[in-house]
DNA sequence: CTCACACTTCGGGGCTGAGCGAAGCGTCCC
DNA sequence: GGGACGCTTCGCTCAGCCCCGAAGTGTGAG
């Protein structure tokens, strides 16, 4: 009756396979991990990232692309690729909590592991020891209110499966706008996602409020995007994240 | 060859690829979705569920088993499979969420993905609209209470996910006692798991009593198995429901 | 003890797809 | 316009692994 051979997974099931597949071939992987902090990055910048020819890479983007994680913009005789959507960061998260890490071949290669696992970028927000002190101080700071989420009824897509999730407090919204946030700036975007960090095992703030905290950081001089993913903090940045953000320094320094 | 593996992914950073190409393949990947609720089943269950020879499966399971993702028991000639941790599930749950953006290849495949987004069987408990549109109403009528799970893993500070969970109540208990469900037959599996559903994005009901309901929906001539996991309502059944379990005839129909 | 059953291991066949270089097409710069 | 640059397409090779059936190991039932 059913019999068919090689066609185990029904059509109309959640076919994860596909996705799951495009995501488990190494250079694709590197790819989508250089691509994790929401930058868009030229072809020949991801080719260099993953170690392969252009003409194999590019066959890759296109698969990435065909499979909707991946969206291309071209500019000029450039084509820059950016990861379409948060869900698909989270994902790729979700595997990293999973994944072991890779045996560090060579000191350079430590210190950037401690670097990224000090403070780094997740897509567009921030992540590692940093964004998880961020984070608590937010909260001890009653700017974000932890809640269980509710989560049959309200949210029709995100925010669904996570067990608790972030509120912004309306002391909190205005706290954060004096401190000049873009608090409005959500889209269809989700203002917080409780996000769990990979490498902590904690979670810090996601969302388009996530965003927007990055972006005025950055904006303050507080802190720089360097390399990879990693995140420096100024001088600058230490003061007022200890003072303004009453992030407790020994936590990520 | 040391020279060949190139540089760019970081050390310390997670390694994707291993365990997402575990998840990329069409056997594993059923095998995976198969096992998403937490029962152990057996190998020859799941090589009827993935659709290959046992041997093939017995492979699969080992790679699986070596990954990490799956771990075996033991048990007399048999041997039983379940997902090792939470954040397996959570993952695998996350690339659900990113299959369904797949497009509609045949008006065939389009009206049976249409069926099985409409009422589905999740292995042993109902999915789909009416799956969540059930577990809404027993929500609503009290017969399941919503409430934080505590259980589990000794972790750090917060569960990866997946921290809460339906209870039955005790009027809950007595009500579905009276439609003739069977409250009480439940292993050593949970009475009650709170499962994310993917087409709809909210939680339905799995678990021991999920099954039960569903078991005792088709004795009542309910709703029938059809193909593909696909489930029908029949005209007795869409009285009932209204009727007898409260569900809102709009949710699903 | 013997058969039945569940599962694993082994050997071989077949196909997918990852890899590269060369060539083609379009864009930007001098 | 000519040339450099960025990316894609094409043709090809080769490794990996997915698959099966048959044989082997261990357990349970009669």
């Amino acid at each position: 009756m059913v019999g068919v051979i090689g066609d185990g997974v029904v059509a109309g099931d959640a076919d994860i396979a596909p996705v799951a597949a495009l995501m488990g071939e190494p250079a694709r992987a590197a790819v989508l991990m250089a691509l994790l902090d929401g930058r868009a990055l030229a072809a020949s910048t991801l080719a260099a990232e993953a170690g392969v020819a252009a003409s194999t890479l590019s066959a890759h983007l296109a698969r990435l692309v065909d499979g909707g994680l991946v969206s291309v913009e071209a500019s000029g005789r450039n084509r820059y690729f950016r990861i379409t959507r948060p869900e698909v960061a989270d994902t790729l998260e979700a595997l990293a909590r999973l994944a072991p890490c890779r045996p560090v071949r060579s000191l350079r290669q430590g210190t950037h592991a401690e670097a990224i696992r000090h403070a780094r970028t997740c897509y567009d927000h921030l992540a590692g020891r940093l964004g998880v002190a961020v984070c608590d101080a937010l909260v001890a700071a009653k700017v974000l209110g932890v809640e269980e989420d509710p989560g049959g009824r309200p949210d029709p897509v995100l925010g669904a499966g996570r067990s608790r999730r972030y509120v912004l407090t309306k002391s909190g919204r205005a706290r954060l706008a004096e401190l000049g946030v873009d608090v409005e700036a959500t889209g269809r975007r989700p203002l917080t996602r409780y996000c769990l960090d990979w490498s902590e095992q904690r979670p810090h703030l996601a969302g388009a409020l996530g965003a927007s905290l990055l972006a005025r950081f950055v904006e303050l001089g507080w802190v720089t995007r360097g390399e990879r993913r990693v995140v420096k903090v100024t001088d600058a940045g230490r003061k007022g994240l200890v003072a303004e953000m009453g992030v407790d320094p020994d936590a990520w320094a």
